[in-house]
DNA sequence: AGCACGCCGACT
DNA sequence: GTCGGCGTGCTC
């Protein structure tokens, strides 16, 4: 039944799982179109901005059903394939299509933003002729100044490409006595015609593209390769080993597209993302390159946003440089997505949702779009790596450096047999502590890996053992010296050292285990007179002082750079002569089923850093069981066999790849509560469907920001349809949330966890 | 997620 | 007498 009124759907960023109906009010009906932000009333006189999902359709049959109060956009900022890959998103990941809408819009399309307009000017279609804009002009020996103008916008219109190409008034009237009323004339004549446009906030460089670079015959036969397989298969990987040449590669592939008129997405986890690989990229595409990552000023995020889709065909970026969230942009025409170091955890959203793996998210919107996807590795994560066996993907192996850059010699120091024959020398090996030497001497750089921050992990009293921990989380307290602090690393709580122990009063506490920031000050007492840079989360919260540390490294100012997980990657320096890898053990034992591969894969990284480009590099890797499986299969550089003893066990345990998970977290403030219901839901689950459950049980950290927790592991088949199990959960789930008791529990489920 | 409504303790 | 604490419930 019609009652004459249209309504349209609306997302909206609030966690509830429906859509809401708004009436169109006739004076909107003919502006507002699907995937346009409306701003609507909900709830108490707020003002929400919504997506349009679905617009004329009937009447929803609701009491209350409010107006649409605006339209905010002149075009769709979220096409239809968009929106398929959101709900795709939201049902895989299990949440809400608002979720999606929060994550996949920069906020600022989200709050306010104004953009720029300004006016330009352009000639009337009718005068784009030679002929017929010559005639006019001959006939205007009596108005100099509109002659001027019309001589001037011809000009700058040729140089932009045509008689047809428009531009700023203030470009036209730049450089001359440019007169307002004369300009005004030639409107009110219909020779130019006044239009306004959106101004970019982004500048144009205008730079001139370079020459792409020659590949070597090896690249070449992988490029090759590479797209013969695509011919059959829509998803590559490409394992080529550090310093192979692969982003060479990338552009060439990049360039195709382009040839085809298609759109390139280039992922690449933030971190990596720096200026150098943005450089060669706008060197050989220049201004056809666009930047997508959460670092970047909201507005410009905008505005890349919008100029991969709402520029006239042609114009728009032709490539997109993006950490994760770049998937959300509004491509016109993806041919091809990139996807380099895939096997990057930072790809998965771990908080808040959606909680989505953008590498494989990516393998859906390409398919959307019928797109080609490049997977990118070292050392591939497992799962891409089985896909790759099984022939679901396609693999290319690159096995030699470019430019026969010689691999770096891998050392297995012994932390043990060193302390038993008391030759450490505060953290150092022998080995390692003469190569360090060595390498000074040498007039090279060295990089110096510890995988924790601060100075020490815990201090304890010599005398009772206390150690002081967190008020809100079940961690020790980590000092940091500098700062003269004992900091929690979960939720950045802080306090003074105490000048004595509180529990026994003894004044004698000392600093146990080693951080960066030891290590920074015990480096300076051992070898004096070197410059050392620290990189780790303290050193590097400003991109400003990311970027400095860098370039001291890479200049040569800075002889030794010390730091966490992120001096693994990316960074491309060509004078380290040593890399250091202070304690193995600690990535080795971490408890996680994943925790063997992503060791491999840090020290397989950080190993790559060493000997690039013309010199011969060595690699310490220090650790108290040198006899440890992956330490060997790292020294011999045997990913393969790596792989074949770790996938036994997967499948004897029932772990990806040959399951998929899904973890649910439990939270509460109370204990008792969190353990009650973990243990219900755990216990439904087991009884509304066939499949592994796990737990519940208690994570390596119990409590974070005084909420206690607890996890549920459910191991699900590759092989069923699991839409149906994931349906049956939420149920479980919901039926939990509803108890009135745990009204104040908190549940969240991660698809596919990391 | 907001935001208002609603029902109990310390203040001008 | 009220200001405000945050528990509860709803939002087209």
């Amino acid at each position: 039944m019609s009652d004459g009124n249209t309504y349209a759907e609306v997302i909206l960023p609030v966690p509830i799982p429906t859509l809401f109906s708004y009436r169109i009010p006739g004076s909107l009906k003919a502006k507002v179109k699907a995937g346009m932000r409306v701003q609507v009333p909900l709830g108490n006189r707020k003002v929400y901005k919504g997506i349009v999902r679905r617009c004329e359709i009937q009447e929803p049959g609701l009491a209350k059903v409010k107006n649409i109060q605006d339209v905010l956009d002149e075009y769709p900022v979220v096409s239809e394939v968009q929106f398929q890959f959101w709900e795709w998103l939201a049902d895989y990941y299990m949440c809400t299509l608002g979720e999606v809408y929060r994550a996949a819009l920069p906020s600022g399309l989200q709050k306010e933003y104004v953009p720029r307009f300004e006016s330009c000017t352009m000639l009337a279609e009718s005068y784009q002729d030679e002929e017929k804009l010559n005639e006019v002009m001959d006939g205007m020996s009596r108005a100099p100044k509109q002659l001027e103008i019309l001589q001037h916008m011809v000009d700058l219109a040729l140089e932009k490409g045509s008689m047809a190409s428009g531009m700023t008034k203030s470009e036209l009237s730049a450089g001359y006595a440019f007169s307002q009323s004369a300009y005004i004339a030639l409107i009110k004549k219909n020779i130019l015609v006044e239009y306004r446009e959106r101004t970019s906030r982004l500048e144009y460089s205008g730079r001139k593209i370079e020459a792409f670079k020659k590949l070597s015959s090896l690249q070449q036969t992988a490029l090759e390769k590479i797209s013969s397989l695509f011919q059959k298969q829509q998803v590559v990987l490409l394992r080529g080993v550090t310093s192979s040449g692969k982003t060479e590669i990338y552009i060439q592939l990049i360039r195709e597209q382009i040839e085809l008129n298609r759109q390139v997405l280039y992922l690449l986890p933030e971190i990596v993302l720096t200026a150098q690989i943005v450089e060669r990229l706008k060197e050989v595409f220049g201004d056809q390159v666009g930047i997508y990552h959460s670092r970047y000023a909201d507005a410009d995020r905008v505005e890349t946003f919008l100029r991969v889709r709402e520029n006239p065909v042609g114009t728009e970026y032709k490539v997109v440089l993006g950490a994760r969230s770049a998937i959300f942009l509004p491509f016109r025409d993806l041919g091809l997505i990139i996807i380099d170091e895939e096997f990057e955890q930072s790809y998965k959203q771990a908080d808040p949702a959606p909680r989505y793996h953008a590498r494989d998210a990516a393998v859906v919107l390409a398919e959307m779009y019928g797109a080609k996807v490049l997977l990118g590795s070292a050392t591939p994560s497992f799962e891409s790596y089985y896909n790759a066996r099984s022939d679901k993907y396609g693999m290319v192996t690159m096995n030699e450096r470019f430019n026969q850059v010689t691999p770096p010699e891998i050392l297995i120091a012994d932390i043990r047999e060193a302390y038993r024959k008391k030759r450490m020398r505060s953290h150092f090996t022998p080995e390692l502590f003469s190569l360090i030497e060595e390498t000074l001497s040498a007039d090279k750089q060295l990089i110096l890996f510890q995988n924790r921050r601060g100075f020490s992990p815990y201090i304890e009293c010599f005398s009772c053992g206390w150690i002081p921990a967190c008020i809100h989380c079940d961690v020790s307290l980590t000092y940091h010296k500098q700062q003269h602090r004992l900091i929690c690393h979960y939720c950045g709580y802080s306090r003074a050292v105490p000048s004595s122990c509180p529990e026994c009063h003894d004044p004698h506490l000392v600093t146990r285990g080693f951080g960066t920031e030891k290590l920074e000050e015990e480096v300076s007492i051992l070898f004096p007179g070197y410059r050392i840079g620290r990189m780790d989360f303290d050193t590097t919260r400003t991109r400003k002082r990311y970027e400095r540390i860098i370039r001291d490294f890479e200049g040569g100012q800075t002889r030794i750079l010390i730091g966490t997980q992120i001096v693994t990657k990316g960074l491309d320096f060509d004078n380290v002569g040593l890399v250091g890898v202070l304690h193995a053990d600690n990535l080795l034992n971490f408890p996680d089923f994943r925790s063997f591969e992503r060791s491999y894969q840090l020290m397989a990284q950080v190993a790559g850093r060493a000997g690039r480009r013309d010199s011969f590099g060595k690699v310490v890797i220090q650790t108290t069981n040198p006899s440890h499986p992956v330490i060997q299969h790292i020294r011999n550089g045997d990913y393969h066999t790596m792989y074949m003893s770790q996938m036994e066990d997967r499948q004897i345990f029932h772990y990806p790849p040959y399951t998929r998970l899904l973890k649910v977290t439990l939270r509460h403030e109370n204990k008792e509560v969190v353990e009650k219901a973990s243990h219900e839901l755990a216990g439904n689950l087991r009884k509304a469907m066939k499949v592994p459950v796990m737990g519940p049980q208690s994570p390596l950290i119990g409590k974070i920001q005084r909420m206690h927790l607890m996890n549920i592991l459910v191991k699900l088949p590759r092989t069923a349809e699991i839409g149906d199990l994931k349906k049956l959960i939420k149920r479980e789930i919901d039926a939990i949330r509803s108890n009135q008791e745990y009204r104040k529990l908190f549940i969240v489920p991660d698809v596919d966890p990391v």
